[in-house]
This record gives structure tokens, sequence and C-alpha cells, in this order.
DNA sequence: TGTTAGCACTCGATGAGGGAGAGTGCTATT
DNA sequence: AATAGCACTCTCCCTCATCGAGTGCTAACA
């Protein structure tokens, strides 16, 4: 693309994301000097029009960027924007929280990335697949009903009630408790299956009194696929969004934030690297086409932990927000990090 | 009130919450026949609105009901609707879940009321500090760290991190349990006070590790403070609302809703007995002033664990969300007392 | 005395008409 | 290739008239 024509799309776009209302030629040269008349930048606008950047909502009105365009400018021509202070002590402050109760912990965030961003936040919770095993017990609940208790690494407290087909005493429960101590503390969590469970208590008396069920239980709290949990924030803040005075677009939206599964779909997005944007129908999910998503992975010790993301309309401030994320989402990886190292 | 006078404001009422729109003279005649003319019908309301039960938004309008009507109505008109018995097995579906995961089972709950009720729900987790305390476990997560977990006869299971100054032995930690597990276990929960964990290890080595900051952590998980959850859901069906499509209020009830302590205060408003109806500006919190709320407090074992309630417009359907309310919180009272008892 | 019919009046909702203004596309000019 | 000029097309907004629902009042009626 010619440089010129860059220049214009990149004038709309930043205008639009600016007022939400469509750029005309005159905006354009006045407010960005390029140097040319209204009447050159109308023909350029003309051929942007033609590629598919931008489009007119109606004939004498100016005109708003398309999917296209936005992704165009994602790709090449968007500048980040460097955080003020003010904005990296915000983060930093909502980091110096105990990390110890992981939840709380990622709610905190979930607020402070709604409040820097004013989109509403996204945050999936670390996958427990990841890390290994601290700990494990055992805790006789009644004479049918065990807790199970774990810690991994990674900082995350899980529990789960497993009810047991007969009575068990405390020396066996305290047996099998220090066995699988001995044989799964130190594991890396994904490594830990069903058959490993089985092999373990291998033992014909063991087996009988914990069962498949139960075992399978056990497993289920190990793996990864147990606790999901992602947290949303500032939902509020999308009322403020001139595109969501129309109350069908924000039925949608809600309705959305409010399956879990659906949320899930959402992060997932940010599959490969370490930040994603997803624009309009990029989007994996239904019914939000006049969104989009800026997803980022963090890390613990490496390897990705889990996902946070905003979600806000198409005509979205990519540069801030790409750089908040960023900054976020580093942050948060070695904050993590560092507790996963405190506990070792 | 005269008869008819109440039969005329029970039309008003009835008529506005099922179509939202101002009732007229005539219109009462016509559908609720009361076997006079709308001519006598206009006298009557003239009474009722100097009265102040009714009011008029402009003049050639016709009634709305004011705060003081809705309270009249609810106070002596309402009628209770039977569920349907499709609603019925839909509340004890959502009762037959796990109550182990207490948390869970509170959210699927809340998803009951919001769908049954078509407003936004809100349900309170059991408050921990009813019922004795069952089981309490400490687990060595590192030389400074120790997880304490709880098991309350409410079913409630809690965990905190605790932060040691110093470093405890293995030998050590299993003493201080099983003291602790000797004295506390089977004690009502809200008996258990900083000055008694002071007490019970005032032995001078056991104070010096585990440290009065330690201590009192271990007392805020106990007490009720800690955990005092609240889930929301179905919001999205505020957006159906009619007088939800004003973008203001839409604004100052999500905001609302988004912050935790303000919903505690909102549940709070049924101090005293079984069900509560709160209405307009009867409900506790700034800034809702168009919205009704209905809250029902459950019970374990006869007493009071935690509250559930909808939140809606002013113009809300009373006799329906109220009979709901009752056969859900009564439902669930059972609900939870039952898996307390299975826990003895 | 309570009820009803009739009627004038009020006031929001609806829709048509008519600038004003913003923005375009085309054409002729530099 | 870039620009100035110009006719044209929209939307937005204001005004005005009409319509109709609903009231309040008065007078008649049982």
């Amino acid at each position: 693309m010619e440089e010129r024509k860059k220049q214009v799309l990149n004038a709309i776009i930043k205008d639009y994301i600016a007022n939400a209302e469509p750029v005309g030629s005159r905006a354009v040269a006045k407010k960005y000097d390029l140097g040319v008349s209204p009447a050159t930048i109308r023909n350029e606008m003309s051929d942007l029009e033609e590629e598919g950047y931008i489009e007119q909502p109606h004939t004498s009105a100016g005109r708003i960027p398309s999917a296209k365009g936005y992704r165009y400018f994602v790709d090449h021509l968007m500048q980040r924007e460097r955080l003020t202070t003010a904005q990296l002590k915000a983060v930093r402050q909502a980091m110096r929280g105990r990390v110890d109760e992981m939840e709380d912990f990622m709610r905190s965030c979930c607020n402070m990335i709604s409040q820097l961003t004013h989109y509403t936040a996204l945050v999936a919770m670390p996958e427990q697949g990841r890390g290994t095993l601290e700990n494990i017990q055992l805790v006789p609940v009644s004479d049918h009903q065990l807790l199970v208790v774990l810690l991994t690494s990674t900082g995350l407290i899980r529990h789960k009630l497993v009810d047991l087909p007969q009575e068990i005493s405390w020396d066996e429960l305290a047996g099998i408790e220090s066995r699988m101590r001995r044989q799964l503390c130190g594991r890396e969590i994904k490594t830990i299956t069903y058959e490993l469970l089985h092999d373990l208590l291998a033992d014909y008396q063991l087996q009988e009194k914990i069962s498949a069920q139960a075992l399978e239980l056990i497993e289920q709290t190990l793996s990864q696929e147990a606790g999901h949990k992602i947290f949303t924030g500032g939902v509020t803040n999308m009322l403020s969004q001139p595109e969501f005075h129309d109350i069908d677009k924000l039925k949608s939206m809600f309705s959305l934030i409010e399956e879990d599964d659906k949320l899930e779909k959402l992060l997932g997005a940010a599959a490969g690297g370490q930040l994603t944007v997803a624009i309009g129908g990029e989007i994996p999910v239904e019914g939000i086409e006049d969104c989009s998503m800026v997803v980022a992975n963090y890390f613990v010790n490496g390897e990705k932990a889990g996902s946070i993301g905003v979600l806000g309309p198409t005509r979205l401030n990519y540069g801030r927000t790409v750089s908040m994320m960023e900054v976020i989402a580093s942050e948060l990886s070695k904050a993590i990090s560092a507790k996963d190292d405190k506990n070792k």
C-alpha cells in the first residue's frame, strides 16, 4: 500500500477510535496534516473503500473503518502507547496483593484491568494442570466422605469432597495418604492419570475401599479440567460506549458473559503466541460481531499458565490496550512465578 | 379503605405489572368488571391519587402505582400464585445437585432463581459463623507457610494460607493440630475467638512459633467475616424490562451489582422474618429507587444461615415472586439441613 | 346521595415539511 | 497528479399540525 494511503487510513481509524463518528475528508486534511487537500484525500478514500478497508454508513456521511481496515491497522500501522507512571503504578499495586489466595488475587487483577482499560476484563485462573503437585492431604469428614486437598507449585489450592463406598479407618487413610504423597508429590500434575492412581493403590484391599468412582474424582481434581474459573469485571464500562446504547447489542453481549463455556472459548482465542487481537468476526464466538478482543497469555516459569483479556467495541483503542495487556501479562507472570519460587 | 377502592387499586397495579403502561379508567372498567362505569372509577382514582397510592405521569395519561400503592398492595391485596408443577420440578432439580461443593451448588441455585423469576438473582453463601466446627486440618506447605483447612457442619469448606514467622517441625505441627482439634471440634464457630486460640496455645514455645499475626489469620478464617460471598445471576433479564431501556438506570444498577459490599447490604434487607419485600426507596442502598427486592432467608436446622433474593423493577410481579421465593427458600433450607445431618 | 353520560380540555405521540450542514463525486483547471 | 469549484444527496433537527387517549367537571338521573 502506498505511503499516503496508509496515512489516510491511519488518520481515519485514529479519529474514529477517538470520536466514534464517521470521519470526513475535510477533517482528515485539517487534523492530520498530510500536506494535501481534502479533494486528494477524497480520492484516496474512494480507493480505500473500493478495497474494503473503510465503509460509508450512508452517502453523505464520512467513512468508518471496516473489520479489514482495523486488521490492517493492527498489523501495520498501530503504535504502542507507553503507559504513564501512574498506570504502571496501578498495575504494580494490584500485583502487590497476597498471591497466596490465588482467587482473590486474580479477582483484583481483573478489576485493575477493567479500570485501566475502561473495557470489560476477562481473567482466567492459572490452569492447574501446569506445575507440579506440592502436597496432598486426605481429611476424613465422616464415615463415608473424604476431603482431598491439593497444593500445586503454581500456588493453587484445590479441594474436593469424595464419597466413599465403604467406611475407612483412620489408619488405612493415613496409609493411603502417605503412599500417595510419596508417589505423587513433585510430579508434574498432567502426568497424573487414573491409571497411575489405580496402580498406586493396586493393593486389593485399598482398591476396594476407595473404588473406581472415588479414584476418578480424585483424578478429576488433579487434572486441569476441573477448575477453569474465569472472572469478569467492568461490564459497566460497556454502557458508556456509544455503540452499546442499543439494548439488543447489550443483551447479546451480557448473555454471553453469563455463560462460562463461552467465556472460555473467548479466552481460548490466544492460542498461539503471547498476545492476540481478534476483531469482529474473528472472535471465536457468535453474537458479538461488533466487538473486538485483546487476549494475552501469562506464564509461570516459562510455561503458559492462563490468559487475560479485554472485550470492547471494534472501535477499540488498540494501541493503548495492547500495550497495557502486554505490561500486565508480563507483570502477572513475574508475580506468580515469584510466588512459585518462594514456595519451593 | 372501602372495598371498591381496593378493587380499583388492585386492578391498576395488576394491569401495570402486566403491561408496564399507565392504566386508564376505561381499561379498568372493561377488563376488571367492577360493575360500574369509567366515570365512577375516575372518581375513585382521583381519591386514590390524593391519598398517594397512585400517580399520573402527565395530565392526559392513565395512572401508575406509587411506592405507597405497591406497599399497600403487598400488605393487603396481593395474592400468592401457586407454582406450576413444572416450576416446582425445576426448583427440586436444582436442589438435587451435590450439596457437597457448596459453592457450585449455590451458583446453580442462583441460576435457577433467575431463570424462574426472570429477574436478577442474588444468593448469599451460608454464613460460616453458624453451625459447629467439624474438623480442622493444618497442612505444612513450606517452611514458613501453613494451610489451614476447616470443615463446618453447614457443609462449608474453607482454607487459608498462613505465613509463619519461624520454621515449625512436623511433629510440633501435629501436636498443635491435635490440640486444636480436641479443643475446637464440635464447638459452635461463633464462640471461637482470638482469646480462645491464644489460651489454647498458651504454651510458651508454641506461642512463639505461631505468633499473634498467624493466630489472627486463623481466627479470621474461622469467623464469619471472611467469606460473605454473594453470587448474582440473570442480570440479562433486566435488559428485557422496558424500565431499563434507559442506559443511565442500567448503569447505576450494574455498578451496584459489581460492588460486593453493596450487595451484602442489599441482602441484609431481610433482617427479621422469613421473607421481606423492599419497594423503591425502602431498599437499603442508594441509586436504585426504581427497583424492588424480594429477599428470603434460609435456615439450617432452625438457624438462619443465609439469604436469597431477587432484584427487579418496582413493577415487580410480587405475587408470583413472593411465592417462588418462599418455596425456594424452604427447599433450600431442607436441602442444606439434610446434607448437614448426613455429615453427622 | 351515589352513579352516570356528556363534553371541553390537556398533553404526549406521531408524522410531514423544510432548512441547515456535512460530506461526497465529478469535472475542469493548474 | 493535485486541486478548486460545484451540484447533489443525505441526515439531523426544528417546527407545526393533527390525533387520540384520558382526564376533570357539570349536569342529569335513579
